[in-house]
DNA sequence: TTGACGTATATCCATTTGGTTATATATTGA
DNA sequence: TCAATATATAACCAAATGGATATACGTCAA
């Protein structure tokens, strides 16, 4: 389903949980280990990382006391797939831009 | 300044907004036909197209009576970026996925 | 078994979002 | 000059968002 892109892209919309994606790429983190790399409170926290889950993005494990969330990254390969449609927009010289949209424009 | 990539990714959040991309990256398009392709109102449109432009993804050129939208793809390149760093996570098997892992958990 | 720790959930709040209808503005053909 | 066309803006609204504080819950050490 296309829902599937959109609860990523969603989940991806708010600066602080593309952070935390940031810092699970590292490594697997605890919440606490999390929460020292931001300004908010703990359960503003947990509500990003609950939204992380639901969207498929990370995993969690129980240990000990402790929950320990680690990337899922194959989510991202949407992302990843949608936005490379748009590369060679980029990657052709500035010059050659409007020539292939002029072309592209025969519809 | 990363409140550039901010703006993009909020941007990119509504499904809406992604799918007039998607057609502008066929070519240009008026208003007018990028809203046959949407159920909702046409100031529904000009809203999405105001925060497409305010984020520097879309451009627009005045001709007759109409404006002409066109793709300015350079805004999704931050985003390109920002995804390739995670491409190795799903370009390695899934069995070495967890080592990898498992050694950069080594902090 | 109890208190402290680690985390999640409940509840509440202000702000933002994405939509609507009504209206304004600019351009053009009659 | 005027009506129609193309688009943007204004004003409004319900729902969603991201935060806060208070509290619940599970696990462990004493």
């Amino acid at each position: 389903m296309d829902l599937v892109m959109d609860n990523t892209f969603r989940a991806l919309s708010a600066p602080a949980r593309r952070g935390i994606l940031d810092l699970l790429a590292v490594g697997e983190r605890t919440v606490t280990e999390l929460l020292e790399h931001f300004a908010f409170s703990q359960p503003a926290l947990s509500k990003h990382l609950r939204i992380l889950r639901e969207a498929g993005l990370v995993t969690v494990r129980a240990e000990q006391r402790t929950r320990i969330y680690r990337l899922h990254a194959e989510k991202l390969r949407s992302v990843s797939e949608w936005v490379a449609h748009y590369e060679r927009f980029w990657t052709q010289k500035l010059d050659d831009l409007g020539a292939v949209l002029d072309a592209e424009a025969q519809r």
